[in-house]
DNA sequence: TTAATATATATGGATATTCGTATATGTGGA
DNA sequence: TCCACATATACGAATATCCATATATATTAA
């Protein structure tokens, strides 16, 4: 993939996000996505095929979820951007509330 | 700038092939960055557009010339990415024919 | 002032992206 | 098998993006 095409997938928010939550949380169900991000299932699922059609997302299906991980072969010039983006740092406030909100749905779901 | 619009600046391959050129040498003519990436003038200029009105690039004029730079205040984060685009490990093969470009432009105007 | 050069912008059409809604597919339990 | 739940995809409309072309603006030199 092109370095053009890696920030295309960056470019909507609803990627950018998903993409930072499962990088932080290592493996995030499309449901805990739905209800961290606060979107519709199919916007975030079709959000999620673009990823993984692309290379940059694997699905890993368990039972009736699908969890999705970051692809780790990854070129190394992807995975720092990824890791920039994750550094806490850098995370900016619209995000955290992704993070709050999938802790709680975690706890919640124990 | 949030995230997601930076990187929507960086998903056009011209404004990337535009970027990287500038930020490896410094100060770029627009008609030396249409002549290193053999493309129009307007395309060139309406891309240089986009970059400036977002903060990513300022102009220098100079006589008729115009010459663009990286802002050299943009947030850590955002100079990290750009970084990692210019550093040579991860120049692409497709970006290296612009900066051979460049430099023979360059040279011939001497 | 006029012409030449360099750069910027406007216009309209082609294509791409995103979304909400509806529906299809896959899985597990009764 | 039938149903409920989780996820994926199809469809059409609204919007955004990108381009080629034409034209406008700015600078310099004659």
């Amino acid at each position: 993939m092109l370095p053009h095409q890696f920030f295309k997938m960056l470019s909507d928010e609803t990627r950018l996000r998903c993409l930072i939550l499962i990088a932080r949380e290592e493996r995030v169900s499309v449901g805990e996505l739905c209800v961290a991000l606060e979107q519709s299932q199919p916007k975030i699922s079709r959000h999620l095929a673009i990823l993984r059609q692309s290379g940059v997302l694997l699905d890993q299906r368990d039972g009736q979820w699908v969890f999705y991980i970051v692809n780790s072969e990854l070129p190394g010039w992807m995975r720092k951007v990824i890791a920039g983006l994750t550094a806490s740092n850098c995370l900016k406030a619209e995000y955290q509330q992704d993070i709050a909100n999938y802790q709680v749905a975690k706890l919640a779901s124990k």
